[in-house]
RNA sequence: GCGCCCAUCGUCUAGCGGUCAGGACACCGCCCUCUCACGGCGGGAACAGGGGUUCGAUUCCCCUUGGGCGCGCCA
């Protein structure tokens, strides 16, 4: 049994998107459960649209998630010539061959078949054709001689056999005329020099492993095992655009999103473990398997992805996110923030058991921590007043005097007059609390605390956390 | 247009011929409680449609419908 190499091949051109780092996160698992290598290879042949901060995003994602690759990675442009090695051996072989037309006679060729409703498809032309009446000056592509009759079956560890028949695959091109690899070469060569033994990708390549059959067909190569797992989908079933998520990992970060949330609810998208939810990467990695992996598209859940999230706040150590809170606090540029957290650790650290269960990402945490270090008595926001009720705002300003009147902004004392304020007119202390705080504070998510701390005064070991923050 | 893939609650999913079709998120009640959360209990909610195969189909096969992907000297 020869030991388990998988591969993760993001190419250079934007950054590591939701959908990649779950492909990662698939191939890191199978290759740490079967004790194997998980390695990583940057598709940069594209020189036009690759760049260097990409291929950066890509490793601080990565890094991010937890998800190591073993050894240095491979660029694949850096294997160029190999690539062309293998491509002219090919030719030698009888495998491939030159081909001059021009990319103009193949926009024609395209448009010809499919004003006839054929496949767009390379008519064979230079197939058999001897290259003595090659037209003079033209560099010439190399293109496979994939076979006239047959069919090519990918069996798939996720799809099962999936049966292509020759006649709807054509000779595509493996070298370029100015002697780069095309996609479809570079990727054979390098998997097959790199000895990985599972190919785990997304499933629109799923077509492409057919072509890719060819290929190794045509050296005489083993073809890897392989997996294409199904895309992931925006909330209305089509593609995932950025409205919905396809946003680059280092978002969620700033969304305050904590890694062990992302691998977990990544994990539990498109592949399953029984009814486990929640479960640590160690965990994952134990139960992955190939199997467990779904067939159809699975959609992308904010919602979802926030409780598991809030799972994870719940269950963190107070310094670790403290700690995360500050890095999310400089990287968004939330200097206040940043500032007041950095200067009233002691406090925080003692807030935050009674912050964690209110909040469901890092930049609520922040919100929510804002009392410690907020300047009293807080101001009130008219813009937000102005967005209130009638009702509400009167009620807002008959508590906003109450609150001036009051002799100290101690949260026991705020306590005291907000209930004395709410019984006498007959209200729940939600009820009032609601719209003040979000006077207070400008904001319409993340209340809690402020009611809590500032408002009800609710436990005596937090008054004194706040007045201790008020008085420093 | 041609080829390929997919299809269980709103969403993520369990199921691998016989189940009251299970869990999670979300939602709605109730409880806990000096607020908001957290937590606990309970509830509504699904096998896309049509043919077969079978004693019996959510499960196996075919068609339809609906999604998705591919068809570049991009990756």
């Amino acid at each position: 049994m020869k030991p388990v190499v998988t591969r993760f091949a993001p190419s250079p051109t934007g950054y590591l998107h939701i959908g990649g780092a779950r492909t990662a996160l698939f191939s890191w698992a199978f290759a740490r459960k079967h004790k194997g290598l998980f390695l990583l290879r940057i598709e940069d042949t594209d020189r036009e649209r690759s760049t260097e901060s990409a291929v950066q995003a890509i490793y601080d994602g990565l890094k991010w998630l937890g998800l190591t690759w073993d050894g240095e990675p491979t660029l694949q442009f850096s294997r160029a010539s190999r690539h062309a090695e293998v491509a002219h051996e090919l030719l030698a072989r009888g495998q491939a061959y030159y081909c001059y037309c021009s990319p103009e006679e193949l926009a024609e060729m395209r448009e010809t078949a499919r004003a006839k409703g054929l496949p767009p498809r390379y008519n064979g032309m230079w197939r058999d054709r001897d290259p003595a009446e090659a037209p003079k000056g033209v560099a010439p592509v190399i293109r496979i001689k994939a076979p006239l009759t047959g069919e090519i079956i990918v069996h798939d560890h996720v799809q099962g056999e999936v049966v292509f028949r020759t006649e709807n695959l054509d000779d595509f091109i493996i070298l370029r005329s100015d002697g780069t690899p095309t996609y479809m070469l570079a990727v054979v060569v390098d998997d097959h020099d790199m000895g990985v033994t599972h190919i785990i990708r997304g499933d629109d390549h799923l077509t492409n492993a057919a072509r890719q059959i060819i290929i190794y067909d045509g050296m005489g190569w083993d073809v890897p095992e392989m997996a294409h797992i199904p895309l992931i989908h925006g909330p209305d079933g089509a593609k995932l655009s950025k409205r919905h998520g396809a946003l680059g990992v280092g978002a969620y970060r700033q969304m305050g999103y904590l890694p062990a949330a992302m691998i977990n609810y990544l994990a539990r998208l498109g592949w399953s473990h029984g009814d486990d939810e929640l479960f640590s990467v160690e965990q994952m990695v134990e139960w992955f398997s190939l199997e467990g992996l779904n067939k159809g598209a699975a959609r992308f859940d904010f919602v979802k992805l926030e409780n598991v999230n809030g799972h994870y706040i719940r269950e963190s150590k107070a310094d670790f996110l403290y700690d995360v809170m500050l890095d999310t606090a400089k990287e968004v540029g939330r200097a206040e923030d940043y500032a007041g957290l950095l200067a009233n650790k002691a406090v925080a650290l003692a807030a935050l058991p009674e912050l964690q269960p209110r909040a469901k990402t890092v930049l609520e945490l922040i919100d929510l921590a804002q009392f410690i270090y907020s300047v009293r008595p807080i101001k009130l926001d008219d813009a937000a007043a102005a967005q209130l009720t009638p009702e509400t705002r009167k009620l807002l300003g008959e508590a906003r005097t109450l609150l001036d009147a009051l002799p100290d902004w101690s949260a026991t004392a705020i306590d005291g007059a907000m209930r004395t304020f709410a019984e006498a007119r007959g209200l729940k202390l939600g009820k009032v609390a609601q719209p003040l705080r979000a006077a207070l504070t400008g904001r319409t998510v993340s209340p809690g605390i402020f009611e809590v701390m500032v408002l009800i005064g609710k436990a005596e070991s937090l008054a004194r956390i706040g007045d201790q923050a008020a008085g420093q």
